[in-house]
DNA sequence: GCCTACGATTGGATCGATCAAACGAAAGAA
DNA sequence: TTCTTTCGTTTGATCGATCCAATCGTAGGC
């Protein structure tokens, strides 16, 4: 005698099968009495449905896909951390199980996606790391399979569900913050453009400026990483003084005169002031990013929190651990919500618009 | 029309539903040319298997179950990234896939196994953070379900087959790193006894000590973080020069008397000594406590990597961001070994002893 | 030339659930 | 009373694979 089944609680609640199994899946119909003797035996057996027969008549499996990229991306570790634990959690509480796999690319990913409904009928799946013209949201849309991408469709109209973040919120909330703290001259340094979020966090730095009035800030656009991060910081640096053009790079404009940094900052003494033109702040569209900024900065004797400001983004434990401002995205929310959408989606909630949602940013403030 | 199957197959090439599946599951009993025309009919109508109709005969799912903690953890986070891609590529590699799941404490996550394998009917599953008087690993082993778990069975005997990283020899490898360098007061920082791999890696330290006959050397038990590091690290600076044993935490003494910083580190002008009968380097349990403790150096004027070292353990992104020297753990072969392991049960492989396997990390140095 | 042995292939039963339809009994309408 | 409706419950078929026993054809032994 194996495990309990349908058939060995029908008969030890007297019933049928499919009493049993009514009790499970719409207990309305079954009666009062019947429901309180049969949900007894199950207890008793302490039964549980097979979820492999299940899947066999209803074709589902309740279980959805996440492809998990290979790591190894520098400070962004725990992002995927917290996000993967949410959705998770998120999921069960629905009666969902998360199943993961890899795939080297956009192509592999998409033929991981048919190789998984194929043979384990996975439901539906929750895509991270969305881009422009991306490869896997079209080969999905096209076969019209239920997922929910975390990003935007960059690029494209909302063809899809999805959930995010808003970046540019984000980034604005730090450039005001800046602003706020007297801070005339602020810096952007991001990656180079065509990366959905990256242009994104840009545009709110961007914003903020405009709508201060303080017209075009200098930016530098990089790879990420921490040296990309200093080596942004340098040219930015070097090229404020000067009237001559930057590097390719660096696509900012000296501008009009700084000032000093903010006067909500105590300004200790000792450190060496920022050289008349450079910035004083800067925004960074990543951690990684923020701390090369404030490696250099240090390196020129500048000092980041008195002399000047810097902001990171996404604020992971490095930044909590240095002291590093940075902008917070509530990333357990952004899983929760894309496993309701999904459930959404699975349940055949099929509104005339994809549902999207977009989740605001906070400012962590530390010593920088 | 739906999706292929084992019969649609058969139609197409001519032969039983039977002879397709022993093509898949027992080729050799199959003739050379049947096979090749069904692999062809396979190969055209992209047939694969359904999972849940095969685990309804053969009561496997090829699911492996990983309860996913809360994360939060500081800075620990990317260590379960890495891990976790590469237990599923691995997985992937041998027809497995991982499943999700979580769980609030040891006593729900062994509720989370009864369920998982009742409804979902997981064949196995991979453990993390085992500890002392592990209720999960007791449960598991009573029930007689295939297991392995990343981190020894603490303080019990080898009763089922683990993977883990020899944390004494990384904190051996450090120390003697340090007395290479000419440092004879070599500090460790780690947390209260009673956690198996802290004590493991405590051990390594002081057996390095004892080798290279420098008897005891101080250390402060905290408890994991950036603070606690801090405090460490200042009372272990106090404690020493004065005769008087240190708070109940200071476990160490002063010893005999210090020398400098070793002699392979170029030490720059400016900085401040540390005072006689301190220690001049730090091995700690982890990035977060090291971190904690350049920070209380570079507070007192003390520059890490030129007057003393420090050397962290886990080399986490933030270690490798700030250029601090960490013992390294071959996290993706644990992963990969895990799978194996529990492959190998799965296949019904049971040897007298169970497998147990030890990886050898590394010292990755840079500047502290 | 007949019978056995063996390799290759086949058909029926089965895993545990749900679907669809049938069923019996009690209640309401003719 | 008899027919219809409704409700609660049961029965048979089915999903797609594998297990098991049976069958087929052919080659080898006597």
């Amino acid at each position: 005698m194996g495990r309990p089944t349908l058939n060995s609680v029908a008969e030890a609640a007297a019933v049928s099968r499919q009493t049993v199994s009514n009790v499970i899946n719409s207990p309305e119909v079954v009666s009062p009495e019947t429901r309180e003797r049969v949900r007894a035996a199950i207890e008793k057996l302490g039964y549980r449905p097979n979820t492999a027969a299940r899947q066999m008549r209803t074709t589902r499996s309740q279980i959805i896909g996440l492809c998990i990229p290979p790591s190894g991306n520098g400070v962004s570790g725990v992002v995927l951390d917290q996000f993967l634990h949410s959705l998770t959690a998120t999921a069960e509480r629905y009666d969902h199980r998360i199943m993961l796999f890899t795939a080297a690319d956009d192509e592999a990913e998409t033929r991981a996606y048919a190789d998984l409904i194929a043979s384990v009928g996975i439901d539906g799946f929750v895509l991270t790391n969305t881009h422009h013209d991306d490869l896997r949201t079209r080969w999905l849309l096209e076969r019209e399979l239920p997922f929910v991408t975390f990003g935007r469709p960059w690029g494209a109209e909302d063809t899809h569900p999805w959930v995010d973040v808003d970046g540019a919120a984000g980034t604005r909330l730090a450039t005001d913050h800046l602003i706020r703290q007297g801070h005339r001259k602020i810096a952007f340094v991001g990656w180079p453009e065509g990366s959905g979020s990256g242009d994104d966090r840009r545009a709110g730095w961007a914003a903020a400026l405009a709508a201060a009035g303080l017209g075009e800030g200098p930016r530098a656009a990089v790879f990420d990483g921490v040296e990309g991060g200093r080596s942004a910081a340098a040219r930015l640096l070097d090229a404020a003084g000067d009237g001559s053009s930057a590097a390719a790079h660096v696509l900012g404009e000296a501008g009009p005169s700084a000032v000093g940094p903010g006067t909500g900052e105590p300004i200790a003494g000792g450190g060496r002031a920022p050289r008349p033109g450079a910035p004083t702040a800067f925004v960074c569209a990543s951690d990684s990013l923020a701390l090369g900024v404030t490696a250099e900065l240090r390196d020129r004797g500048i000092r980041p929190g008195a002399d000047a400001s810097v902001i990171g983004f996404d604020d992971t434990p490095t930044a909590s651990v240095l002291g590093l401002s940075s902008v917070a995205q509530p990333i357990a929310d952004v899983a929760a919500e894309c496993v309701r959408q999904l459930r959404a989606i699975l349940r055949g909630e099929t509104p005339a618009e994809p549902a999207t949602t977009l989740f605001t940013p906070h400012l962590v403030l530390r010593t920088t």
